[in-house]
DNA sequence: ATACGAGATAGGATTAAGTCGCAAACAGGA
DNA sequence: TCCTGTTTGCGACTTAATCCTATCTCGTAT
């Protein structure tokens, strides 16, 4: 097991050098947390990160786990799947199309794209599963949050 | 509103063949729950949709209204955003990367595509916001999920 | 038309995910 | 080493979502 090196050397950097500058302590809770999540490649929910974590560090509190898998996540040092902190959405809309999701206010827009539906999926898919429905997410800043976040001299 | 006419009947056809093919009743709670998604353009979770409803039909309850989401969710007659029925799960894995999510077991399969990473996007995005992460998200059944579904003959 | 039975509903009770508040402990700069 | 602002742990709390079950209803068969 290479990886637990180079990569995790840098990661773990970049940890220090992101959570000084946010004037944020670095606990071994904190680095314990941080390095289950880059260790782990199956994508676990909080309560799997504190069952692991529990297992170097026993007092580690669920709370914690949440309070600082949050916090990484929105220092951009961890990734969140699905839309963070919110309740699932439902689409009556059932023709293909692609979503572009405020990562500020939540806000998910609808676009349509003929290039888009038509993907070419890589080969390696298909060692994955057969493909059912290929949706382009983009993640960003909408235009109605840019305007009001911003805006020197207003507000 | 002319798209209340033409689509929306189709729409209503195609519901009540799919529920009769289930053995499922149409009754006047799940009839107006459908044409709530439908009519919806903004995503609703299932508490707004309860409320929308309930100016219509007064006595529905909260758990009607989920029961019927998914229910219709399952017949494919609506989708849900976001990973459904699942926690937020984490990912420490910052490089670009792309997801096979299976629809059997919701396990989440990274895989990596230089060409995906540098999707053209359609003109009409960059009204909608500015983007920040562009991710291509395949669901499907996943090759373990079809193996053990099928298979007849063993299990 | 009518009756009947499988399936559906309402709504209160319950579970479980996730958060809050606060006293005690700790990181890390001076 | 001291000191201050941050963080932790934990129990209480909030809230999304599901379960339970008596009652009701859709829709088929009569």
């Amino acid at each position: 097991m290479k990886s637990d090196s180079r990569d995790t050397q840098l990661r773990l950097c970049r940890l220090e050098e992101t959570l000084r500058r946010a004037g944020v302590k670095l606990t071994p809770q904190r680095l314990e947390i941080f390095r289950e999540v880059l260790r782990a490649s199956d994508h676990p929910d909080a309560e799997t990160v504190y069952h692991r974590v529990r297992q170097r560090v026993p007092t580690v509190s669920l709370d914690t786990v949440y309070r600082n898998l949050w916090l990484l996540h929105d220092l951009g040092l961890i990734l969140a799947l699905g839309s963070p902190r919110e309740r699932v959405r439902f689409d009556g809309d059932l023709r293909p199309h692609h979503h572009f999701i405020c990562t500020s206010c939540g806000a998910v827009y609808d676009f349509y794209s003929a290039e888009l539906d038509r993907l070419h999926l890589p080969a390696d898919v298909s060692a994955l599963g057969s493909p059912d429905r290929v949706q382009v997410e983009i993640r960003g800043l909408c235009t109605r949050c840019a305007q009001t976040d911003v805006e020197p001299g207003r507000q």
